[in-house]
Parts: structure tokens; C-alpha cells; sequence
DNA sequence: TAGCCATGCCGGAACGTTCCGGCAATACGC
DNA sequence: GCGTATTGCCGGAACGTTCCGGCATGGCTA
């Protein structure tokens, strides 16, 4: 089932069958549909391979996922965003494994590279990012070398100032942060963020360091000791949103009743958030909505509709769960 | 940088370069050697597109996950085992949306599929099993139509008799189990399983339905039911095993201690068990390894060196945390 | 009517690889 | 020393597509 059987089906030549399939070049409408419709009746399918070779393009994107992947939930929603978009330009979706990357020869398999949170620490970032091909990132990269070609970002900053504000609102008087060191642009921004919120309101947000991937057990420690070393604390904002589940247990182990004594609510949204009891209140980054928005960016530079450099913006939207009803 | 640059660098013709580098053809050693160091020299990398056109083969292979995309660590991480084990043949690993396979044109694109926890429900199952490529599913297909070419399977019932046999020597005397409904293979497999062990024992088995992708909540809901209802309940298996904090709050409500007046344990490990307090045994599926096992199938299968029809069985480790400590 | 341009279609080459048949040159039998 | 295998290498075709140059045809202007 080649291009010559639907040009011989249709009666014209190969060149014709093509040009008339591909919109280009100069062809009659009627030949055309004629082409069409014998290419529908037989069911014809490009060869992909085929047509990588004469395009020198491989019809395929990579996906890079942070090696630390938590956040699980928040990735596999992005990477079907992504997938589902890329494919509706005719774009595969490669995952690449960790350690893919220095193995070399990737930039022949693929047009072009998604590259999801990329974190300073990862080696293979810079390999990526230097591989040759149009690179996209979600989230910026915070380290050097050569620049992606474009990125589409979350306003970090300002989810968590609305968090905050939503707190404040609620009653909350006294608000504490678990958040990851500054090594993602995520972490950076939910920083900075709390740092300006402090001095705009005059009311001091606590920053206590977690790891990225924090687990329960390890937000439940942070959390109990902020509670003892914290006079007056009544709002927790924890960022990763798996550990989640900690600050409450660490809530009811001090005998306070969350979303009335304690306001809990996390940068995140995700399983743990939405499946606590009581669920929590969290920033939801519209995961697959993310994936595509980074397709769609890819897929424009590699068609020349977007210009390298550039830089989108991605919208998220606040959660209000009952972990949050408010003080009193 | 073409095969022919590397034949010029070597001083032999292409077909000899191809020969030297491919294993195949009659060639010297030391010729073999010097077009080895060529390419080596040049960084030559062979034009994948070219290759699959001559080949007629893609070098990629689809994988396509459950819709309900619950466990998801289990299945991220078997994802990446998968495209692993697919590199180190040189497959590439193509994600498949949800929708992509009745797009058509899918099986020109990959040279198999792995299909991961295949849903009875899941309508593009069937679709992808007569797309003509040879498909490896991730434990059985209960639906009919088309058989797949190999199946790669963990013994889902051993895997809970045990878990159960655990809880008896811990102490356990009236275990209960929170399972999905028979629509998978794996959850059919657990209900099997309880009633084997219920016969053999000759102690009950409590069984009671919870969805698939239960929230803590259900599962919270569920197990309040069950310790009201069943008088000594001393265990609980909860199959899904992101609604075990849902257990032990239920567990916390009615003033028992995990570990000791209620042995507590999953099915699936993952964050939530690992993340518990107290932390909660598990049956550890071992995602990744999972995942190598199945692309190292398919690619066994396309390799010709496994047998169409063949079924591989995957190991399971249980893991014993401080939830099923024992009684008293 | 001669010259011209636009239109519609086609032939052929190219993309980079694999693989088959063939051709020297050497090795082996007697 | 001649005939026959065997080894080592090469030329060329093929995979299915795209795209460039070219060739009729026919309508237009002058």
C-alpha cells in the first residue's frame, strides 16, 4: 500500500498523488479529490519512515521528566497533555529514559525536545540543551549554557501570593512555607514570593526547607516542630504536594482541628490534596493543559510560527478545599 | 555524516562499512576494526528514517497505559523501566494518547505494542490488539478478539496469600480485604485469592468492593463500615493503594492502633503505604523491573527469539513495614 | 498567426541505508 | 601446475517519499 497504488488507483503519476495529498504544488481540485478519495477507499497511510528520510525530519518530539519524579500525578497529566497535542500536529511523543540523553544519538531521532522542569542538578539538561535540535522547556532553567529555544512558565509567584491572600482572608494571621531548597525555578519563585508577600503585608511567612520530593513523614516533622516554634501559627502552605497528608496528621497529633485552628493548603494539587480528609486547598497547575501548551510551542517553533526565544504563559487556578473554611 | 563519509574515512566502500558495522557480511577483522574507529572518530550515527525505510521497520514501540491512570507511581515507573530496557535494544518508547489508536495509522509507526493492565472496558484495547503488530500486555486481557503475542504476568493471588499468611503470623485472626469489583485481571486475581485463602484457612476472608481508583475517603468510609459490622476485625488489606490513608484514619477514629490492635497492608506499594504513618506494608510489584520485563519481551518477540504466545512471569517482594508490627 | 505565460501533470533524482550477486585474489585439493 | 573453494570486498538496486525541472496544452495579448 504505497503512494503508486493510490496513483494508479486514481490514474495519475506518484508526483501527482503526492503534491495532490500534501496541498502543494500545482494540481487540479478535481485530480486532487480523485487522489483523495482512492487514497481513502485503499486506506493509504504514509510511510513515515519514508518520508523522514526525504524530509530529513523524524516526526517525533522527546519528553524529558524530571529524574526525581514526584509529583507523579502532575507529570503523567502533563506528558498525555503533551502527547495528545503533539499528535494532533502528526507529532510522536518519545519518553526519554534517564540516562537517554548521553547516550548519544538522540538528536537524530527527534525534531525537537520537551524538557519539563528542568532542574539545575540534572546532568542531562545540558546535554539536551545543546543537542541541536529546537528545545522547550516548562518551567525556566535556572543554569547556563546554551539557552532553550523557548519555554512556556507558570507564574509561581503569584499562586502562591494569592494562596497567601486566600489565607489572610480566611483569618489566617500567622502563615508558615514548606518548600524545596531554590533549585528549581518552581521552588525559586514560591521563595521569592513568600519573601514579597512578607514585606508587602507586613506579616512574616515562615520558610521551612523540605526536600523536592518530600514524603509525609518528613512534612510531619517540619511541621511539628514550626508548630512548637512558632507562637501563633495558624496557617500552613506545604509545597509539594505529597507530604501533604504529614502536615495534617502533625495537625491532629497538636490537637488542632484542620480548616478551622490550622489553615492547610498546598502548591500543588493532587491526589493527596484532593483525597485527604479534609481535602485540601491547593493551586492547581492544570497538568495536561501544561503538556499541550508545551507541544504546542514546540510545534510552532519547528513550523517557523514561533520565533526561538520565546517565552508563554501558562494560567493555574486556585483550588478552595475545606482545609481552608476559615478560622473560627 | 553519512555512512559514506565513514566508508571514505576507512578507505572501504559503504557496503563494507555497512557490513563492518552492522556484524553481518563476510568482513576482516581488522577491516571490521578500522571502520569501527572511523565511525567512531566522525560520531557517526546512523539516519534512523533511512534504516526503517530499508528495514521496514520503525525501531519504536507503542505503550499505552490504563485510562484511569490511578497507581500512578507504579505505572510512571514502570514506563520507565520500559523505555530502559527498549533503549538497550534500540527501540524507542512512543507514548500512545488516549484516543490515538482508533486515529489509525498507529501501526505504521511502531513495530509493537505494550498494552500496561489492559481494562476489560477500555475500548481501544481491542483496537490495538488487531493493529497488526505483535502486542505484550502488562498481566492478562480478559475481553476476547484478537490474542496478544505474549503477556507478561505477576501471580497477583500468590502475591495476596501471602500478605495474608503474614497478617496470620502477626497475629491477625479476622482479616478483611477492600478490592475493585472483576474487571481487571489483577483485582479478579485478589478476590480469587481471599476465597482460596478463606477455604484453606478455614478463617474468613472479608471481601468488600471499593472502585478501582478509591479514594482515601472510600476507603475510609469502607473500612468505619467494616469494623462496625465485624465483630474482631483485627486486619485490613487494602488492595488500591492510594486509599490507604483512608484506613488509618478510620483506624484512628475508632481508637485502634495500627500495627497492633489493626494490622494494616496493600496490595501496590507506593507513596501513600511508603508515606503512611506508621509506614504500611506492601506488596512492592516492582514497577520498573515490570516494565523491562514487557519491553524485553516485545523485543524478544520482534527479535524472533520468543515464541508467539508466550506468557513470562514478573516477581513480587512483599514489604514488611512497622503497619503490620503484630499484635499486642 | 506568432509569441507568451499559466496551468496541469509527469519523469527522475535524491534522501541513507541494507543486502544480494558478483568479482578478484588467495588457499587448497590433486 | 591447474581447477575449485573460500575469503574479502564492492557495485548497484531497492525501500517510499518529496520536490525540482520540464513538457504539453490551451488561453491570452498583440
Amino acid at each position: 500500500m504505497t503512494l503508486f497504488d493510490v496513483a494508479r488507483a486514481a490514474g495519475v503519476s506518484k508526483s501527482t498523488a503526492s503534491d495532490a495529498l500534501q496541498g502543494s504544488g500545482r494540481v487540479a481540485e478535481a485530480t486532487r479529490e480523485r487522489v483523495r478519495a482512492a487514497a481513502r477507499e485503499l486506506g493509504y497511510r504514509p510511510n513515515s519512515a519514508a518520508r523522514s528520510l526525504r524530509r530529513s525530519s523524524t516526526g517525533a518530539i522527546g519528553l524529558h521528566l524530571p529524574r526525581t519524579a514526584t509529583r507523579l500525578e502532575y507529570y503523567m497529566n502533563l506528558a498525555f497533555g503533551a502527547v495528545e497535542r503533539a499528535r494532533e500536529d502528526g507529532l510522536d511523543l518519545v519518553l526519554l529514559a534517564p540516562g537517554t540523553a548521553s547516550g548519544g544519538g538522540l538528536a537524530a531521532r527527534v525534531d525537537g525536545l520537551l524538557v519539563i522542569d528542568p532542574e539545575v542538578d540534572d546532568p542531562e539538561v545540558p546535554y539536551l540543551l545543546g543537542s541541536g535540535v529546537p528545545v522547550v522547556t516548562g518551567e525556566r532553567y535556572l543554569g547556563g549554557g546554551v539557552a532553550p529555544s523557548g519555554a512556556v512558565v507558570c507564574d509561581n509567584a503569584a499562586s502562591l501570593a494569592s494562596l497567601l491572600d486566600h489565607l489572610a482572608a480566611r483569618g489566617a494571621r500567622r502563615p508558615a512555607l514548606l518548600a524545596p531548597g531554590p533549585g528549581s525555578d518552581w521552588a525559586a519563585a514560591l521563595r521569592a514570593a513568600a519573601a514579597d508577600w512578607t514585606r508587602q503585608q507586613g506579616v512574616e511567612v515562615t520558610v521551612r526547607t523540605v526536600p523536592f520530593a518530600a514524603t509525609p513523614a518528613e512534612a510531619e516533622a517540619a511541621t511539628a516542630e514550626l508548630l512548637a516554634g512558632t507562637p501563633g501559627l495558624d496557617a500552613v502552605v506545604c509545597a509539594p504536594d505529597g507530604a501533604v497528608p504529614g502536615v495534617l496528621t502533625a495537625a491532629a497529633r497538636a490537637g488542632l482541628r484542620v480548616g478551622a485552628d490550622l489553615l492547610v493548603a498546598a502548591c500543588v494539587d493532587g491526589p493527596a490534596a484532593r483525597g485527604a480528609s479534609p481535602q485540601v486547598t491547593a493551586v492547581d497547575l492544570r497538568a495536561a493543559q501544561y503538556g499541550r501548551a508545551c507541544a504546542e510551542l514546540l510545534s510552532d517553533l519547528l513550523a517557523g510560527a514561533a520565533v526561538p526565544g520565546v517565552v508563554r504563559r501558562h494560567d493555574w487556578a486556585l483550588r478552595v478545599r475545606a482545609s481552608t473554611a476559615g478560622h473560627g
